[in-house]
DNA sequence: CATGAATGAGTCTTCATTCAT
DNA sequence: CATGAATGAAGACTCATTCAT
């Protein structure tokens, strides 16, 4: 790792963490340079401008979080019920996406709570994580009812925003207000809750 | 109502659509005042500072709605079987609350998404509405509990964070991102499949 | 009294005591219609702007200066020796100097402190209300050289300004500095130990 | 000199003009800068706010005075009759402090004038300034009246206060007042006739 | 005469960004 | 690459003054 990368990975670390901590409008690029221990000059060498910093960590976020969430086909194949698989499938989904916000608190805050209050500036990308999220959401209950899993009656549209406004608040309850730090076995547990909710949801059978 | 409260006023809606419009930090008091046609320095004799017209803009969001969902206990008298009790105190919950977001999508912006993004200095404010959303659900939970409607094994505090966080986004979904006006009709159809979700989670019987 | 003569009389009182306390500056006229318990508009009606207020009560403390220092001839007639009237003259002026600044603190607060610092738009009035005094002194000084009171080496330009110097000093360290209300014995007391040290400056015999 | 403190100085004496010719209340940050022909921010990198260049100054001043009239004993060795050393000692304070004064007319104006009539906030350090300058006029006089060359029957408080009373007004009136710049022979005849005066003042034998 | 709501020019201060070193 | 002094547009807020009631 060249000496300018590891400047600039170090200026995004100490970004997200003043991000973090003010919100995109009180953190000033002072902040984050102070943070940084380097001089204000230096962050434009690596961004254009504090809305490129922001936008920057925004999206590694995306990235992070489908690269986690991705499903490895190979973890699911075998002889068990067709239920169990999407069972498990949600659960995969619901363990990473815990795991995903657990992981970093910062992240969390800025993801749940600081990007949700960013102008339009930043809309198509914040819209860009969420429908993302949502399409996530929506691919999985469709599949689950082709295999008959979940009633047709359901409404999907409606579905999928309620599931998805139940995960992050949950997330954001557990990880930002709740400081927390809770242990790897818990959120498993915790994720295990959260599927069972989620599955009466959507009366998953 | 005398000039200076109808001054205030007019200050007030102005306040509301401009940060529904462009968030908290990208609103200047510029822009209050042009829209409500004052001149500057008269906004400062009815606020000490933007904050403060912020937070009361705030403060009378959370009455207002405290007043629209409040119950009367009038309108469940009869002598129907207690589960239907139980949905229609559900239901009401629901339709009043859906009712107070589509009612004004400044004030529902406001709410669900330029106060979330705010710093510190207004998070006693926000997280007073949030707790008392929560407060109520909670509350007809353990009610719904006692009464044997809901199963005592739905924790709680779980449960309650992922109702209320399917209700906002729902809300959010339906009434800012779809910024399509929706008739009295339609909300109470919407409200009706809210119930049957919540209901789910909940695993009402 | 007219109830309008009240009302502007109020007003130079509150201003009086306001300017003590924070200086023109600092002052806003909404801290003297405060304490005059009258309406922002009010003094405008008695008043051109907030610079005549200042001004009119300087005008008036030149007024009541001269009024109190002023000598009554018929004090000093007699047939006491020469050098005894110029010492009870000398007298006269400092114990009714220092009686006009200890009988109302913060009209000396205005004149010894407040009024120094103002800009040049108040110049005239302060310089006006200077030389005033400085003619005093050195109308007095140049009586007493004639009688052979004062050695003629004394440079009156230079002796005038020390004089008034000291006299100045001497009633802003007691009166304002130490805010001790002091009795009119000591007062007389006071005065002629100030006596003492101006007869010393100047060698009077 | 770095560029920075060179900026920094350069501020500094033209907030210095600034504030002897409008007073402090009437200099706008923006008259500084546009003497110093820096940009509005520059200023505020070097100091907090306008009330910091303004102390700065004044800090400045105490400092520069009390080098200027410190007493070096080398200077008042050698075997002239006690009281012309007292004499001298005299003269030589107040020979430095006409220096002082006469060196530079917007210190003077700044120290004699502006100062007398800021608010509070200046207060602490005004009076610091006074009463640096008031113990050592006391400090003179009683050890004069120790080595018997001014009566044990002067009051020193009173006294004191006269003769800074004095010494200031001449200071003020030569060098503010009648703006003459006035050569440092005459500075030194000035000075002398000072020293009679004060002498006088105390019955210096 | 008295009121107090409204005015808006004027000031301080902030802060993202630039650029010469 | 790194620095940090300099920039200046922009924004919040103040306050003397006016004027319709």
């Amino acid at each position: 790792m060249k000496k300018g990368e590891k400047t600039r990975d170090r200026l995004l670390k100490c970004a997200e963490k003043a991000f973090s901590k003010k919100g995109y409008y009180e953190t000033q690029v002072s902040d984050i340079v102070k943070l940084a221990h380097v001089a204000k000059g230096t962050i434009y060498q690596y961004f254009k401008n504090k809305e490129e910093i922001f936008s920057t960590l925004l999206e590694t976020y995306i990235h992070a979080w489908e690269k986690d969430i991705a499903i490895d086909m190979k973890d699911f194949v075998g002889n068990k019920p067709a239920i169990d698989y999407a069972l498990e499938y949600l659960r995969h989904r619901l363990l990473k996406t815990a795991a995903f916000f657990s992981e970093n608190q910062d992240r969390t805050n800025i993801v749940l709570r600081v990007g949700v209050g960013v102008n339009e500036e930043f809309e198509p990308i914040i819209r860009k994580f969420e429908s993302k999220i949502l399409q996530v959401v929506v691919h999985d209950i469709e599949l689950a009812q082709r295999q008959g899993h979940i009633p047709r009656s359901i409404n999907v549209e409606l579905a999928s925003n309620a599931v998805m406004g139940a995960i992050f608040r949950l997330n954001y309850y557990l990880f930002v207000i709740n400081k927390k730090s809770i242990s790897k076995m818990n959120i498993t547990a915790l994720a295990e809750e959260g599927v069972a909710l989620v599955a009466n949801t959507l009366r998953m059978t």
